[in-house]
DNA sequence: CCGTTTCCGAACATGGTGTCCCGTGTCGAA
DNA sequence: TTCGACACGGGACACCATGTTCGGAAACGG
């Protein structure tokens, strides 16, 4: 492993505890004080490693692998990312409902669009869309469905399971799609 | 007119100031030493009229009339709020790109979100689905390609018109939500 | 014009932030 | 096992933002 082990500890202990602080009180009302306290760590060494609050919640957020999700490389099926993406979340209900829902305030779930955006655009283009402005729009409205549902399900407004998640993603989102590929492509 | 001229003048510099300050700096950074110095008023004077930076914003928020939409009585037309809502924010460009944009804290955007949650339900319910754990999925969706759209159009990231919004949205939803309610209504 | 309300400005207590330093303890490599 | 390097704790510090209080001055509406 790399690094000196009580740096690992330290940080462990850190970034687990801004995780409980935000699902107790949420991201905003957590202090960097709150953290060093629960961590049981100096505040020197808080800052020692981190240079805020910000800092702590980005590092967590690295260590989400779903959203670095796998090319998934010549799938002809649309939207291959959906079904996954919902399990994995589901696998690590805790750090996601920290980070993305409400209370996580706002900033992962702005990370997340962006890098859903870019993966979106990229299959539809590959199913045969032209870049243009309309398409933008088609791919703001896709991703905008795909955050709907999981900010949902994030802050418990609904129990559906990975699959029905998936399933309502696509029962909403590819007809549209579908018709706007082909008018375009022809 | 109601009250104090003192008092309206007062109240409207401030929430003058609180906006021209989210377009600057984003709604986070901005304090209330700042707000109170841009609208040139005493500190006493701001603490006497708002509770703090959160309470100038939803009382501005309250003016935003496209956030109460009109119930559309009777429309035969599924979404019907759509169109009339992205002209009235066009209108209104500048209040609504500081208080819904991601300068805005996010704050706007989630109670926007709930309104129209509320609206587009009826609106489904009205046309003959059955609630169900499923419709509020498909609800989700809706709302979610809705203001990601207006997301978009907020943050600069189109130059799209009103009426190309709109049908960027239907084109994107409508599909998938005739699809759906084709079924559990027979 | 006069009683009432609002405004101002300054001071204050409180609490969070980020930095610094030094004594102590722990680590890993030789 | 020893030793140099590094991490940790804890206290003290300056800084800034918050929200409250007060008395005198100014503006208001009737």
């Amino acid at each position: 492993m790399s690094g000196d082990r009580r740096v690992r500890r330290t940080r462990r202990l850190i970034q687990e505890a801004l995780v409980a602080l935000i699902l107790e009180k949420g991201y905003d009302a957590v202090t960097v004080s709150d953290i060093v306290d629960r961590a049981d760590v100096g505040r020197s060494t808080f800052y020692a490693h981190f240079t805020d609050k910000q800092d702590v919640l980005f590092s967590t957020m690295r260590d989400l692998a779903f959203l670095h999700p796998v090319p998934a490389a010549g799938s002809a099926e649309l939207f291959a990312f959906s079904r996954p993406m919902f399990e994995h979340v589901r696998e690590q209900e805790r750090l996601v409902r920290a980070l993305m829902g409400r209370r996580g305030g706002g900033l992962v779930h702005a990370r997340g669009e962006r890098l859903l955006s870019a993966l979106v655009r990229n299959e539809l283009v590959a199913a045969g869309a032209r870049s243009s402005p309309a398409l933008d729009l088609l791919v703001a409205c896709v991703v905008g469905a795909f955050m709907g549902l999981l900010r949902a399900w994030v802050d418990g407004e609904t129990t559906a399971s990975p699959a029905e998640l998936d399933a309502a993603f696509r029962a909403a989102v590819e007809p549209g799609v579908r018709a706007a590929l082909a008018l375009p492509a022809s």
